[in-house]
Formats: C-alpha cells, structure tokens, sequence
DNA sequence: TATGAATGAGGATTCATTCAT
DNA sequence: CATGAATGAATCCTCATTCAT
C-alpha cells in the first residue's frame, strides 16, 4: 500500500517531508549544526535528494521556517468565531493562545528557532508575527475596548499594551522551551491562576 | 595609568577579556557559528592565546556562560532591601526584574543562548534559574502571602503560581530579543500596565 | 517540411545533434567543466537522452573529437584539384590552409580542444594530422620539390620542412583563439604579407 | 641543512613552492580537473596549508599564471642587447624567440594554458601578450624597419605584420605541445629552414 | 605567554550515472 | 525512445586544535 504512490505523488510529497524532516533536524541541533546529510537520512534519501528541492541549506532553512508558520492561517477564523461576554470571550482567546502557542510543539520550536537564528534570517520573524501574534493581539485590544464600553470592564492601561495580557503565555511556551522535562510545571493551575488575574484586574466588579 | 597593570595584573585580567570578548561573538553569531579566531581576533590577540587559557570551544562556552551569569548573585541581596506595603514591594520588585532581565542587555542575550544552546549544554540553564529567577519567584509568593496575610491583598492562586506575576518582563524580554528594533514598544507603559494589571488583580480593595 | 522527418529519420539524427550540442559545450567549458545535462539542455532534451546514444561522458567526448574531424576527409580532394604553376599552387594551398584552419571556427575550437585535452584523450590527435595537415605538408613539399625541379624556386631548406611555409596559418590561428576579438588582427594583410614572404623566400627570380 | 630553515625562511619560500607545485598539476590536469590537495601532496603538505596562502582555487590558479609570467619581464632587455645587422639581430631575435617560446618548457605550457582556460580567466592572457609578444612584435618591426632604410632588406609588408616572422616559433611551441614525444621534429633544422626563409624574404640581396 | 603555520576531519555542494516509469 | 528522481563519490573550503618558535 505504501508502495502504491505513482510517481507523481511521490514527487508532489517529497518537499513537505522534507521540510518535515528538516524542521526535526533544525529544531534539535540549530542551523549551524544541522547536516543536510542528516535531514535527508531522516527520510531514507541521500543528500542529493535533499539538494533537487531546495538549492542551498540557507533556502532549505527559509523554506522551513515558511511551512511551519503556514498553519496559522486560520487563527483569525478561530478568533472571530469566539462567542459570549467579553470576559468569556478574552477567557477563551487566551486559551486559544496557550493551545496554538506553549501547547503545541511546533509553534514552541519555531519560537526558539525564531530566537536562535533571527538575526541570521531576519524575514523569518515578520511571517510569524503577522500571521499570528498581531491578530491575537489586535483581538485582546478590541475584546477589552468593547467590555470597557458596555461596562464590563473597568477602564484601564491594559487596552493600550494588550501586550500584558498575554504575556503568560509566551511565559511559559519559554519555560517550556528551557525545562523541557526538568522543572515541570503544573500548566492547568499556572493557566488557571493567570486568567483568574487577568480578569480580576480588568473586570469593573469582580466575581 | 592604563599601563601600570603589572604583568601579574594583565594575567588575571586575561580570561575576563576573553570571557567578555566569547559572549559578544556567541551572542551574534551563535555557539556553532563562532570561530574562536573571532574571539581572540575582538580582544586583538591569536587563537593559540584563548587556547591557553581554555582549552577548547565547548569550555569557553560554558566558562562564558557562567561569566556572565554570575553578576546575579546579587538580586537576593536587592530583594531583601525593598521596603514599604506588600503592593509596594512588590512594584519595586517587577520594577527590579524588569531593570535586569529585559533592561539589561547581557542577561537578555543569556536568556538568547540558553534557549538557542540550551539543549547541547544542559548545565548552562540551571545556573540561572537557580541565581536568579528563583529568588525572584520566591520574593513573589512571599509578597503575596504576607498581603493575604495582612488583609492587603485578597485570597488568590496567584501565590501558588507566582510565574503569572513575572510574565510579563519575560514577554518584554522575548519581545526585545526578537524585534531588536524593528517593532519597538513603549517600555514605560508597558511596564506600567503591566504593574497596575497586577496589582487590581491582587489588591482587596483597588485604588 | 520540417515535420516530414519519418521516425527513421529522425533517430538517425539524433547521434549528430547530439555531438554538434556536445561540441558546443565542450568548446565553452572544456572537458571537465561541461556538464552532460547541459550539453541535453542545449537540445532540449534532458540527459538519460544523451545516456541513450553515448554511454558515458568520455564516450561522448571522444565522438564528437571524431565528429568534427570528419570533414576534412575532402582536404586532399580539394589539393588535387588545384591548378597553375607552382607558386600559383602554393598561394592557393596557403589560401586553402587559412580557410580551412584559422577561418573555420570549428576547425580553430578543435585545435584548442586537441591542446587542452589531448593529454588525457591522446587518440583525439592523430586523427586529426592525418587527415588535415599531413596532406597540406606533404602538398607543400611537393609543390616546393616540383617547383624547383621546374627552375621556379630556388633550392631551399623549405622542401624538407614544409612545416615552416604553413606556420602563418598556424599562428593566426592560436591568435584568434587566445585573442578571440580583443586584439583584432588584419587577416587579409597578415595573410597576403605571408605569402609574399614565402614566395620571396622561394622564388628563383622573385617578382 | 634542509631543516635549517627558519620558520620565517620557510613561510616566506612557501607561496612560490605552492605556485610552482600548481603550475605542475594545473598543467598535468587542466584547472577544473585540478584538485587542491594534489597540489598540496606535490609539497608534501596538506590542502590546509595552500589555503593559508591562498582563497580560493581561483585565485591560487590566477597567482600561478602570474607566476610563470614573472620572468618574462627581462625579454626587453635581451632584445636590446642584440648587436650586428640587421640580419644578424633579426636571425638572433628569431633564435631568441625559439629559446624562449619554444624551447622552454614553462612557456610552452602556459600558452597551453591560456588556450584551454583563457576564455574563463581573461586577464590570464593580457599580462602574457604585453610582456613578451609585443616587445618580439616590436623588435621585428624595428628592425626590419631599420634594415629597410639602410638598404639591407627589400621594401616589404612584413614592417607591418611583423606576426609572419615569428609564426614558426608560434608553430613550432604548438606542434610540441600537441605531439610531445610522438611525432618529434628535427628542431633545429626547422629553426634554421624558418630563418632562411625570412632572411631570403627579405634581403634586398639574398647571399 | 603569545604566535601563527600546519593539520585533517567535517560538511556543503556538484554531477556522472542509473533505472523505474 | 525519453524522462527525471535518486544516488553517492568527489571536491572545495572551513575551522578546532596542536605545537615549534
């Protein structure tokens, strides 16, 4: 069955396993350290197959960093479908912001990838932000805007830097990213606690 | 006077400026990318001399990142000298946190490597946390708890996870890391929703 | 009427468009540096075609050596057919020589193949003196050996090294190899000042 | 005795060792079938060590034809020491030309290796030309023109194409360099038929 | 102490050649 | 016949490390 690919199926998967691949590869060892050789080997091919889709390892980097930013497309949807007050609303954006960015592996090593090799590649940095972190950010400001106008929130500095509110977040994708294993983290409290004071510092009269 | 370091002095001063000259090249380029020709060519000497002081590429690694995590030993001493209510030790302590992880310069590049190397040098992280984030979380959960304690703030989880309280210099230290200058931020009113966010949330009777 | 070409035909053609593209190749880059898809892309066919017809890249080399050398099997035809007297015979030979060598780009690119390579393609020489300059020596040699005979020229060295009489079109042609347009040369004046001097040099009773 | 070179000795002789060895190599195989460490392995060092001398295959390539250039930089000299008539200095500058062209191995095999590689390193070929061709150009042309205004010689085009008069060496610097061992000539009968020839082309009255 | 020439293992990249489609 | 994906040997170049001076 897995010999049923044709050819042209085979060649049309080819670049996504190896981007795949590449991203394991990079994320482990960091751009300097990466052998093509290895990424390749990763997938049963020789680096020669490697170097037939991507021409040089630095197109091979942008291009990875490209597919795994790809998915967060559909951020923008996931917010806009959001329902209920606003602090229900902020409540659950805020988890949509833990699941999408410390909750998911990808997105935590493309971070560190973003951290690591930034100033190296600096056109990886933009695509991230603007596909994921300004939407997220635009839609804390507007969440508060509209529950400090229909009163439900109080007025306050944190519509103006939503920046804070979702600092918990990058916070502990970071911990992740540095503990791994070591130092775990209770992460339902640590969330838990975080939207408790997110929303007891915004809410005109709290629980 | 520059001149009047005795050779004695010039020899203690050697692996300083070696350490110090390592942490700038690491920092730029990263730990794989870095020539220790580059180290020595920054302080104006040959490789052969880093090579007497350290004997290969990996322990000027580490001896740098000890370096430079080793002015920390200090915060536990800045914390035990804060003064006032708990709500304002505790914004002189975010105001202390922000001063060293995301104000200081080296300790945002430290927090750059020991994510970016962290997993081939897995004893560069403990250091850290150990010197400085600890002290620091443990300053928090005290805060807290003598407020509760005092009747100043209210019952909250926020002392079981004083993480949340600090997110936000780590947010602004990852912010600066990644955006360097393209993207700047207002800092001061960063900082300051930040604290007043905190505080509304924690206080039992906000302003 | 391109169209026309039954399959037959075309198969059959297929071997010389191929080393005329191979020729072209080789003459730009030389030996090592062409690259057999190159050589395919030229044609616009890719390189298993080349695989089909030559089976390796030292094969295709030395077939187009023997590719180009193949026209000049009508050299001697073109020597038989001159007519005049001796000195009338020798100015067209040289005339001849010069079309032939230094006018024929192809003839020129080969020579500069035959230097560059020959050392590692030995029997792509030989070829080639046998079936252009030995004839034009030896025609030389006659017409120098029957013109003196005859009381037109003079005894002279020449007859036992015609090689002397045919080196203006040797030189002119490395000149236009080395020089290509830089240093462009007045071929109608440096071929009639030769053949002055050859024929002074000869000549009994000069003009 | 060998060993007691002086490191400073030793460095100093090292890049004219390097050129030396690539010259061999380069003209053994050609530049792109030239491989770096075989030039190394000629000396007796590793490809480490040429690198330290020179960046690139490039470069190493176009500083050996430099080389072997060099000492073309006294043929001016030479010429002006000439003495006699003009037939004597033209029959001595001839004979010059072939010591110098033809009969020197290193000559030889860099015009060889301005045909194969002149087309991909340009400048290799100028420097060549403007030291030693022009100044045997321009020697030719003043002396025939000299020989003329005495009466020595005839009235000729050969003043003004002086390329005619050195062909021979041209050709015969060639036909050793395609034929090598096989095929040799009786060079100085060859030598000596080429000069009566020009001599007999151009004497006013020829013994 | 300091130098920097030399080493050689390592890794990016190329390309002749094969072969399943 | 023709294709072009895949291979892997070959080669350029880099750089950590050594060591004689």
């Amino acid at each position: 069955m897995e010999k049923k690919l044709s050819r042209a199926e085979q060649k049309a998967r080819r670049p996504h396993e190896i981007l795949d691949a590449a991203f394991e590869e990079f994320v482990e060892k960091g751009y300097a350290a990466t052998r093509v050789e290895d990424v390749a080997a990763r997938l049963g091919v020789t680096k020669g197959t490697v170097y037939l889709y991507f021409p040089t390892k630095d197109a091979l980097f942008e291009a990875t960093m490209g597919h795994v930013s790809a998915p967060f497309q559909d951020v923008r949807a996931s917010i806009d479908a959001l329902r209920g007050s606003q602090s229900d609303r902020l409540r659950q954006l805020l988890v949509l912001g833990y699941d999408k960015l410390a909750g998911d592996r990808k997105t935590r090593e493309l971070l560190r990838l973003q951290l690591a090799e930034g100033s190296r590649f600096p056109n990886i940095i933009d695509r991230h932000y603007g596909a994921f972190i300004a939407p997220l950010l635009d839609a804390v400001r507007a969440f508060i805007e509209q529950g400090v106008a229909s009163g439900e929130f109080h007025q306050s500095a944190a519509a103006n830097t939503p920046e804070v509110v979702i600092s918990s977040a990058v916070h502990l994708t970071i911990w992740k990213l540095i503990f791994a294993d070591r130092n775990p983290i209770d992460e339902a409290a640590f969330i838990e606690a975080h939207i408790d004071l997110v929303l007891n510092g915004l809410l005109a009269h709290p629980r």
